[in-house]
DNA sequence: ATTAGCACTCAAAGAGATAGAGTGCTAACG
DNA sequence: CGTTAGCACTCTATCTCTTTGAGTGCTAAT
């Protein structure tokens, strides 16, 4: 593979980026680092067709990258931009900052992101696997009616109503406060598992048979902690796309098929992957820019774009990078919202 | 305004609503309770067109309904379906029973929706106005953090995490639980307001400076409780409706143009409004259906789907009826999941 | 190895031509 | 007088045919 092959291949994906046309051999001579005539491109242009990286629409047409060439394109070509300061502060401020939770960080990111792109944002909720359970509170409410509150280290804060068979005794509740506090407090979210929860409410059966609903109701909240979230938001750009199918979009932005496997998959720093590459996605055409944030040095969460596969990479990587690094930092530097159990003051 | 042409009406009305194809004399003349020629029909029609109930595409098509004529449809010729008993159980069960809370029961009638009828439903919350504050603890949680947890009579449960300045000691936080509960507990949600908030500030502030920032969370979160909360469910389906135009509903989709007016200006009862009719609307050609559901008496809430004016109306409006009618009902009986603050039993 | 020149290809856009659904009007009918 | 059959007319949708032009591939010259 010729060197000039190369700087003509990555002169075609920048073109179809920007016009959105096939490009003929023609407008490539007129640029300005290249040097040749057109034929010479044309010629140069018909290898890289035999080779996969380009293909016509039809005969008599300019040429249009195949995904294998954007794939190269990404992994070796390409240079992309870099984010001038002030684009930073803006993020920055978009972001939010050390105080601001978890949750919103991320969405912020993703609103940033779909107005940056015009294109449809993802991102994965930060499970805190690593955090542990601080505090579990039963408190009354009414008849035989009590509210559970979770409380984890990393900040997140679960309520849910229960509903018991009888009213519990003031000695009832302290036995179950303190015989929860005991077996969850400081247990890390990670290692919660239905078992665990189904030898406790054996355990606590034994003392009084009705206090296993509480038990449940805490289980049903540990499950909404582990639980990742996947959200997609902007998807309604992806509907103003010529190049992706409606119905595939509306499919998708109904089931998000496959979209989870592919975060899944990723492995660290940021990533492009092909909807064509990948039968399990939805959308044909599409493209995935993902990377992961991490929170003290373990992957957290999942960020990125969806939209056609001709997007402009050399300038919304950087962002995408940017951002993860940025909800990196700000995530570590929050690790101490709330404090382990140890230090809480009891009132 | 003949008699017959106004069964024509209906009739260019049903068959435009089946066929979605501009109706003609001739197929008008071959439905079973019209018993007169096509030549009649025309002249009919013509009449209709003249006094704007009818319109053309052009000359030489057949003839479709203007909004006014739906409009004198809907008020004065449909008369809607029948609901059968089994697609009423099939609803009673999607919606759930009393011991669902409010926000999952108009979700789920909002799912049933979509369903249905493959529009985009639209639901507000019921704000719990009338319900009262029955509970709000304040749970210490870490180094100078605290959990702010505000239950209300009606079954909402919200919390907040809130960080002093100080920790507080033992007495501290007594005196401001004592504080709070005296001046909240049994306060109805509507008369909450930012003054009384104010006033607490200045009061607490005069014991413990500090503090503030805790009566500032509770203000926070009844805030949240009062906010009206419009949530529209399954719009992607509007995406796939020919007569709507996509760019609009991309909008609508993003920023919700003009749907709050719409159901705030609503009266009780189902109600149709049409897109055109209102320019604050941002989607033309197209139709709301809502009613109102009720509780204790009052009205709470709004529910009902946006598609297009060409819709079964004698299909949905029964459906749409039925639901709020039925959510009333299960409000009503759910009155007492939390119980006033006298009943509870303090542990 | 590169380039100019030229014949060739193919989609997109435009121009008629045709078919058919539906109308409006007129004259006949009960 | 309301209703109806008959007929000429209109207009869109669809098809085919032609034209246009961008872009190619090949060949021969540099």
């Amino acid at each position: 593979m010729d060197d000039r092959k190369l700087k003509i291949l990555a002169a075609v994906v920048d073109e179809y980026v920007r016009t959105g046309e096939p490009v003929g051999s023609k407008s490539i001579s007129q640029l300005e680092n290249i040097n040749v005539s057109s034929a010479t491109i044309r010629n140069d242009m018909a290898v890289l067709e035999q080779l996969g990286y380009l293909e016509q629409p039809h005969t008599s047409a300019g040429r249009v990258p195949t995904f294998k060439g954007y794939r190269l394109y990404i992994d070796e070509l390409m240079t992309p931009h870099d984010l001038p300061e002030e684009e930073k502060r803006m993020l920055d401020e978009m972001l939010g900052d050390k105080d601001t939770p978890e949750e919103l960080l991320v969405q912020n990111a993703a609103t940033a992101l779909t107005e940056i792109t015009h294109c449809a944002a993802v991102v994965t909720n930060a499970v805190p696997r690593f955090s542990v359970i601080s505090k579990v509170e039963v408190i009354p409410t009414g008849k035989r009616l009590y509210v559970i509150l979770l409380i984890t280290s990393n900040g997140s804060i679960k309520n849910k109503a229960c509903r018991l068979e009888f009213d519990l005794s003031h000695e009832q509740l302290d036995f179950f406060t303190h015989y929860i506090e005991e077996n969850l407090s400081g247990v890390s979210v990670d290692s919660l598992s239905e078992e665990m929860f189904d030898k406790m409410v054996a355990a606590v059966s034994a003392y009084m048979v009705s206090l296993s609903p509480l038990v449940k109701g805490i289980c049903e909240l540990s499950e909404d902690l582990r639980q990742q979230e996947l959200t997609v938001s902007g998807s309604e750009k992806l509907l103003s796309c010529e190049e992706l199918d409606k119905m595939e979009v509306v499919k998708f932005i109904e089931h998000k098929d496959g979209l989870s496997e592919m975060l899944e998959n990723a492995f660290s720093g940021i990533q492009v992957k092909f909807g064509s590459e990948n039968d399990s996605f939805a959308i044909g055409n599409s493209s995935l820019i993902v990377s992961k944030y991490r929170k003290g040095g373990k992957e957290a969460g999942s960020l990125g774009i969806i939209g056609p596969m001709r997007v402009d990479y050399k300038k919304i990587i950087p962002y995408v990078e940017y951002l993860t690094q940025k909800i990196s930092a700000l995530m570590d530097s929050d690790d101490d919202i709330i404090s382990a159990p140890s230090d809480i003051q009891e009132p």
